[in-house]
DNA sequence: TTCATTTCTTGCCATTTGGCAAGCGCTGCG
DNA sequence: CGCAGCGCTTGCCAAATGGCAAGAAATGAA
């Protein structure tokens, strides 16, 4: 099946069956996203439950004074949507765009509700999934408050060194809550180690 | 009734009726934590999805330096627990602690699920609370990424006043991402304007 | 009331991070 | 080939925030 990975990916969370599985991701449409192009653009209703087959997205939003702010990576195995405006059905204010070509599996809310009512197990696995994402956020804001610029750089570099192979400086800067310029200096001294 | 406040907290948010309110608030149990007093522990499994009736409570979390850090507020009409340990049944890293005496009705985690499966519309609801304190969370970690801590200071100020009224500046610095004496200095420089 | 504790403020100085501009190297395109 | 643009680095200095300690003010318990 050309869809291996996406029920590979349901098995892998041991909350659904491979028969399951079998049956949910026959309900994903598959899809190419091509460099540069946006998954999601400011200002429309994200619509695609996108899980990430292959690839590199960012996410980004822009600040009061028109910054471009990198609000998460997402890449292999990982569901690239924006939460509010998919399950709240309001405008999103965030930016998806692919970073490098994409190859990924998505179904729409109806859909994804449809078989939300009607496979409990796949009811857990979205739970899952958002209180997974929420508790990443949790913890990527306790780091942020309580640890220096340079041990946020260090442990983004030790847990996603993906990030560093895809996305140029810049972006992980804003995603640290920093400067390119100040990236680069606490690179410099963390390279002296 | 007695329950009275609950039940129109789900009507309120237009997801569940007024007879499928009473149905499901009679599921939860009244509860009453005294000032000073542990909602939850680090260390244990959250148990208790609780709707704060009345009070005042402070989730906070230990960094490795040992540092006390607010992670969050919770009063009226909230829904106070912690999101990964309920839902994952994992050890929680946070405590949840009374400031005030408070009221509340809480449900456990099996209870909730049951009630999950028989009525969908509470199933949105559950849904519905999740999104937006995920949401809540993405918003302040953009905030704390791209606000000075003054301007954290005056946005806190206006959209939660009453956090000002209960907590001591110490908790409320940890919160804004700052030390109290930081916090001590914006709100004189922010009262001369 | 009295005393101890906690909360908040303030001064002095250190550290972290930012702003800006220049420069270098690489890449892609005409 | 030549040039424009991007990504990254670096120097200089400024701004934001922190650390520590002292003291004032408020609070709470006996």
């Amino acid at each position: 099946m050309e869809n291996e990975k996406l029920i590979q990916y349901f098995i892998s969370t041991n909350l659904i069956s491979p028969i399951k599985a079998e049956e949910i991701a026959g309900h994903f449409t598959k899809k190419n996203i091509a460099k540069n192009q946006f998954q999601l653009k400011e200002g429309k209703i994200c619509n695609e439950y996108l899980f990430l087959e292959d690839g590199f997205m960012r996410a980004f939003a822009y600040d009061i004074e028109g910054n471009d702010v990198t609000t998460g990576f997402y890449y292999n195995n990982h569901i690239a949507f924006e939460v509010s405006s998919y399950f709240n059905r309001t405008v999103s204010k965030e930016n998806i765009q692919a970073l490098t070509d994409c190859t990924g599996w998505y179904i729409t809310y109806e859909q994804l509700n449809n078989l939300f009512h009607s496979i409990p197990d796949f009811r857990e696995f979205g739970r899952s999934v958002l209180v997974k994402g929420f508790a990443a956020l949790k913890t990527r804001m306790l780091s942020t408050i309580t640890e220096t610029a340079e041990e946020r750089y260090s442990s983004l570099l030790k847990s996603n060194p993906e990030i560093f192979q895809h996305a140029p400086l810049k972006y992980i800067a804003s995603y640290l809550g920093i400067t390119d310029t100040s990236l680069s200096r606490i690179r410099k001294e963390f390279s002296k180690k």
